[in-house]
DNA sequence: TATCGAGTTTCCGTATTATGGATAATAACT
DNA sequence: AGTTATTATCCATAATACGGAAACTCGATA
């Protein structure tokens, strides 16, 4: 699991190093399932035990971090705060257009956006039938096996997408799902020539989904509306199609114009 | 609603300067709901321009914050990714318990966390009932209006208890919800009484919920089942409340090993 | 229970790093 | 086009974060 990769700590040429440095412990401690020691953040990031001690006692006092009674450090209540805001915020223009898409379907729509190399939905609004599609907000998926995740890496360079698919790796959750690096690519070009993604039972048999990225978004992001292939089948898709197309041009509209 | 309020941003003893500032505009661009300009930041804290602007660049480099095209801020993809797994860090511990209590019980199971004024669920165990209790894992509601909420404020100062009320306010969502800080302050007598919270059709017409909070805990915690007044009724209430004491307990003792 | 050692925390002189006034560039407004 | 408001860039300054060294704490071992 714990592979050479770690990027230590990024140095950018205008940035603020104990911001920079801050962060880095951030990430080192969310990849360290649960708690991780002082010590064994100093092996991962590369940085004198003092100096790390000194950000995560920042840290703490804000609340990001939560010191456990151990000692070990673990990631604090004050990030499931921001990163909710920043979740609903980044939902928030999507979602009156998802409520649209819902009442118009009758399916349950959602809106997901890259984070590193997987996809994070942000927002979902369900439908109100009985058997309905539930994706958790915030619940974190691989690109290669969501309607959400082919359609934003459509829009993306194939070095790109081979380094997300070499990193995330390529699971298969049911036996539809893509399994290889040729077969996505080869799944990619039909998504730019039609213009959306259909996840065919790739995630979780039984469910189909029709997905599309937000052209031009400041943060990759796609909608995508899903349900049972009993109701989700070719007559859904002709109405569907057009209505995501719509809803991902306003979105995009109201997203250039700042609000 | 831009009260006097604004902490600016608390320069602590032993912190990094740079990093509590830069904790300081994450959190003003929180409060400024969607984007906020620089001018409009700077206003809030009390920072020149370059400082605030050269840690923004920072964040944003970052992934943790975006500029729109309009050249507003907003948070960024990578709050919701830390975000997430700090909210499924705090779950973690109580997970296993939770799996427990909707095995033995059948119905849905909570884990719940206080930040700021309001709870924020941060994880779930759903039950396999068809009609099931469903709460989204980093939704965030009143304190007064649901079972965790009460449960957490009736460990807290009646002063604290005060301060949420008039920051949160309080929002009445049926026609059995608490109103008033009397009504609350009662309320939270009792439930400090016996032990638990009862949330009865409080959050939603139909839904009973039993909470507990997880004591001595290094954030506020608090785990709940929750189900339909049909089959939520005193019988399971007797079942349950010895259940839910044993696994806050448990909890807790793990919480303080540490691991 | 005494001794040891890994891991954690505090101290403080140093120079690296962030700082912010001044200025330039850009966008918005009239 | 002229004007103002807002944002971005420079760079000399010193304040700030830095990290070596040393004290301390806890858990393990004898």
């Amino acid at each position: 699991m714990s592979s050479k990769d770690t990027p230590a700590i990024r140095q950018s040429k205008g940035g603020v190093q104990s911001v920079e440095r801050a962060f880095g412990l951030l990430e080192c401690i969310a990849n360290s399932a649960g708690s991780a020691t002082l010590s064994h953040i100093a092996a991962d990031v590369n940085l004198p035990l003092p100096t790390i001690h000194r950000l995560l006692n920042t840290l703490v006092n804000l609340g990001v971090v939560r010191q456990l009674p151990d000692r070990g450090y673990a990631l604090g209540p004050g990030l499931v705060r921001l990163g909710d805001i920043a979740g609903s915020q980044l939902g928030a223009v999507a979602r009156p257009y998802l409520r649209e898409l819902v009442a118009e379907l009758g399916e349950s729509a959602n809106v997901a956006t890259m984070d590193g190399d997987m996809v994070v939905y942000v927002d979902q609004v369900a439908s109100e039938r009985q058997m309905r599609m539930f994706t958790e907000v915030g619940r974190r998926a691989h690109m290669h096996a969501t309607g959400v995740g082919k359609a934003i890496l459509a829009g993306l360079e194939s070095e790109q997408v081979r380094h997300i698919a070499a990193t995330a790796g390529m699971p298969t959750p049911t036996e539809y799902s893509i399994g290889t690096i040729e077969d996505l690519e080869a799944e990619l070009g039909r998504i730019r020539e039609r213009g959306y993604a259909i996840d065919e039972q790739e995630q979780e048999l039984g469910v189909r989904c029709f997905a599309m990225a937000i052209p031009d978004s400041p943060a990759p992001l796609a909608i995508s509306v899903s349900g049972p292939i009993s109701r989700v089948d070719q007559s859904f898709a002709d109405r569907a199609v057009p209505l995501l197309k719509d809803a991902a041009a306003r979105i995009s509209a109201e997203m250039q114009s700042g609000r």
